[in-house]
RNA sequence: GCCCAGGUGGCGGAAUUGGUAGACGCAAGGGACUUAAAAUUCCUCGGUCGCAAGGCCAUGCCGGUUCGAUUCCGGCCCUGGGCACCA
């Protein structure tokens, strides 16, 4: 019979569904918490997903033939604007359409052969999980860590909705649809993220198994400065100060001495005042004016170092210089105190900015005792800055969570009380795209009665940022039916942390810092068992073809329905996983998918044709040849497990392949081949965890009973994998000139000596002195010459 | 500009703590089988010189350490990613 993976993939796939694998059921086994990124429910799987679930799946497949009682929960993150968009463009409402795409999708991966635990799914966008989402955010609240600030903020201008600013991209965009993000004033819902920073930042050293470039992506997002805020009197013409000091932020206060002027941010509120007055007012509202017309962002990457003289002075505490007080667009207002002190001699924007201006600069030496002094004498204060800013997380969408507040014209806004959630979406909205946020439509959610006072309210019409959602979906997982609560304290304890986290790198930020807030955050509130949610972090590369990121605009998508249709599911997971080690870029290549499908061919014929004759007599000549079966069969357990271990698929199927290869030469070469239905067993084994289908399918006509799932992860033995013999390479000066082949248990004067005496050592050794010879115990002897 | 990651055959990629560079696969070329093709199978396959044995060169470039460097150190070049005047 021939290898035809559209016949026994749908056939396993079937009867696995009807038996469930013991897994997460399993208590008296040790846990393993295995977790993939769950999808947003775009209604198409795509190669990146494929990938990401071929990773997890080798990993919950190979930990539990360890035997570890594995959670291999997935789920849809199916809130967001892509569902709302379409509800437009179709006239339809997006719940619908996300269960639609849902079902296609689990049809998807059921094909893959994915193992997944599916009592245990969840639907963000589900009234029973979106409750706890508001639950969530009413629990920020009463903590003092959300609240309602105006502020200037990211707005998408095609999303129509405002953005966090780790959802504004390189380029100053949209992290969904790529437009140019616009800056608005508005009055918005943040979560105290800031709170948390310092706790965000040192706990990065807890994490040892997330990738470093991770790790300092995250540093360097948060950002943190320790240094001094130090206050300078001000002299200036205008005698009607506010306050007589400039405070001013500097990380290098052994710099102070060097200080030849200082810099306000445009928006500075001592900046108009300074120059009233002054021969300069003019110039300096001129100028305030001018950069109120640019972006934050084109300030930013402008590089410009232009400002004005404001007419004011400054004296620095340190020494009792008066030095000039500028303005300039190059001080950002909303970091430290929106004025610097400038050292042109130690920075090269204030040198730029000096040169620029014809400002002095000075020679004065460092001093590291001032910031004693200062702080002493009152005038500083030690101080810590981040660049991290809080989580803005009001959407002016419908496809969220729905803010849990009500407005009141006497009691303000009031958390909507517990027993009252989920603040469910309504029904009766139409989607046109026009105008405002679809919720601002429904009477029936508008109106609200005030829960403190009983008046009239109104409800919030904003929804929370989808990224709420996907920030504690992995501790739902643990209790995903609870309509008591988010999720018990003691099945959470059971399962977290996660053990394996896998993903892609483009949520280094993003999702992977958002959900360590809420963990711990959770973690102070007594909800979480841990404050660190994922143990291990593995960030898979991108699925490139051509060289470019896979995408219909490109025309360069592979469709795994096609694949998988063509030459199977084990062929496409195979593929993904060989052709490139996980972390790195795959790039896709039509004609390797045709070799993976090659080799499960080869072990199609090898395990289907499998002679069970008796083993040949030890006394038979070729009997040696079986014993080197049997050593590489042990060496390739002990790789594959090995490789297994470190993520390092590629080369895990590259023993399998060797192994496989190493059974057709034993093949060939003897008539007498003895039983191997063990040995291939084994090696069914080993491919089960990358190619499940066809493994089950020959462990079963092996002859086997059970599943080939609920077999134990093979072992090597030691004494087996033992070479008899050993190639020594031989080197003259480090160079190769020979091999010798040694038994195993050569001695090393016997090794050196021979090395020293083969012909072609000799032509180089002639004539020369040998001054040592080394030897490398099994590996080489070099020979040392003048 | 700063911070990461990475540069190995025609391609994807392998190489324990420094120890035979190129595992495994793809592509390519040649042979067998076949009326033919597909499938399968066998051989060759970094460059260069040589009839051959073999030599020389080769892991982005230039140096260094070492008996020996893809691996360690210093300096450059290039590619990809992140941050973007954070004082």
């Amino acid at each position: 019979m021939d290898y035809q993976p559209s016949q026994i993939e749908p056939k396993w796939q079937d009867e696995w569904e009807k038996q469930p694998t013991p897994d997460s059921t399993a208590t008296e086994r040790p846990k393993y918490y295995d977790l993939v990124m769950f999808p947003y429910p775009s209604g198409n799987l795509h190669m990146g997903h494929v990938r990401n679930y071929a990773i997890g799946d080798v990993i919950a497949r190979y930990k539990r033939m360890q035997g570890f009682s594995v959670l291999h929960p997935i789920g849809w993150d199916a809130f967001g604007m892509p569902a709302e968009n379409a509800a437009i463009k179709n006239n339809t409402h997006p719940k619908p359409w996300t269960e639609k795409c849902i079902e296609r999708m689990k049809i998807q991966l059921k094909r893959l052969g994915i193992s997944y635990d599916w009592d245990r799914e969840v639907n963000t966008s589900s009234e029973e999980y979106y409750k706890w989402t508001q639950w969530i955010f009413l629990l920020m609240l009463k903590r003092g860590l959300a609240y309602r600030k105006k502020a200037q903020v990211n707005w998408c201008p095609k999303c129509q909705t405002v953005l966090a600013n780790e959802q504004v991209v390189k380029d100053n965009q949209c992290w969904r649809c790529e437009s140019i993000v616009e800056e608005k004033e508005l009055e918005q819902w943040f979560l105290k993220i800031t709170d948390y920073a310092d706790r965000l930042l040192t706990d990065i050293e807890k994490l040892s198994g997330w990738p470093e470039p991770v790790k300092i992506m995250q540093r360097n997002w948060i950002g943190k400065s320790v240094g001094l805020e130090v206050d300078f009197t001000i002299y200036s013409p205008n005698s009607q100060l506010r306050t007589p000091n400039l405070k001013i932020f500097t990380t290098r206060p052994d710099t102070l001495f060097g200080v030849t002027y200082m810099v306000l941010a445009p928006e500075h509120p001592m900046a108009i005042e300074l120059s009233k007055g002054t021969p300069q007012e003019k110039e300096v509202l001129a100028y305030i004016e001018k950069t109120k017309k640019e972006s934050t962002h084109d300030r930013a990457i402008s590089n410009s170092k232009e400002g004005v003289f404001t007419g004011g002075y400054a004296i620095n505490p340190a020494n009792g210089d008066k030095v000039p007080i500028w303005i300039a667009d190059y001080v950002l207002m909303g970091y430290g105190t929106g004025a610097v002190m400038a050292v042109p001699k130690h920075d090269e924007r204030d040198l730029a900015f000096a040169q620029q201006n014809d400002l002095p600069v000075s020679d004065n030496p460092l001093d590291n005792n001032i910031a004693d002094k200062l702080v002493n004498s009152g005038i500083a204060k030690r101080k810590t800055n981040f660049k991290l800013r809080d989580w803005l997380v009001s959407r002016q969408r419908y496809w969220g969570a729905p803010i849990p507040i009500i407005y009141c014209e006497k009691c303000g806004a009031v958390p909507v009380p517990e027993n009252d959630l989920p603040v469910k979406l309504p029904m009766d909205v139409k989607f046109t795209g026009e105008g405002a946020s679809p919720l601002t439509q429904s009477k029936e959610f508008m109106h609200a009665v005030c829960p403190l006072c009983g008046g009239v309210g109104r409800r919030e019409t904003d929804t929370l940022d989808t990224f709420n959602c996907s920030s504690w979906y992995y501790l739902r997982y643990s209790d995903p039916h609870n309509n008591e609560k988010p999720f018990d304290q003691a099945l959470a304890k059971k399962w977290m942390p996660v053990d394996q986290y896998i993903g892609g790198i483009e949520h280094a930020i993003l999702h992977l810092l958002y959900s360590r807030f809420f963990t711990k955050v959770l973690f102070d509130a007594g909800w979480s068992p841990t404050d660190e949610p994922f143990k291990n972090l593995l960030t898979q590369g991108m699925v490139v073809k051509d060289g470019a990121k896979m995408s219909k605009s490109k025309g360069n998508v592979v469709d795994p329905d096609y694949i998988i249709e063509k030459f199977g599911a084990d062929t496409a997971r195979l593929f993904i996983l060989f052709a490139s080690p996980p972390e790195k870029e795959l790039e896709w290549n039509d004609q390797g998918v045709e070799g993976s499908y090659r080799f499960l061919n080869r072990v199609w014929r090898l395990a289907s044709q499998v002679p069970s004759s008796n083993f040949p007599d030890p006394s038979n000549e070729k009997y040696s040849d079986q014993i080197k079966l049997k050593r590489k069969l042990h060496q390739t357990i002990k790789a594959v497990t090995e490789d297994i271990e470190k993520f390092s698929f590629n080369t895990a199927i590259a023993r399998l392949m060797e192994l496989t290869n190493t059974f057709y030469d034993y093949l060939n070469n003897n008539s007498n081949i003895g039983n191997l239905s063990l040995e291939i067993g084994h090696l069914l084994q080993l491919l089960s965890p990358f190619a499940p289908h066809i493994s089950e399918e020959l462990w079963h006509q092996l002859g086997n009973k059970d599943s080939i799932l609920s077999q134990p992860w093979p072992k090597y033995d030691p004494k087996l994998i033992v070479e008899d013999e050993m190639t020594i390479a031989i080197q003259v000066n480090g160079k190769l000139r020979d091999t010798l082949l040694f038994s195993s248990d050569a001695k090393e004067e016997e090794i050196k000596e021979k090395a020293q005496k083969t012909d072609k050592t000799l032509i180089f050794t002639a004539g020369k002195e040998i001054v040592k010879v080394i030897y490398i115990p099994k590996k080489l002897v070099n020979i040392v010459i003048k």
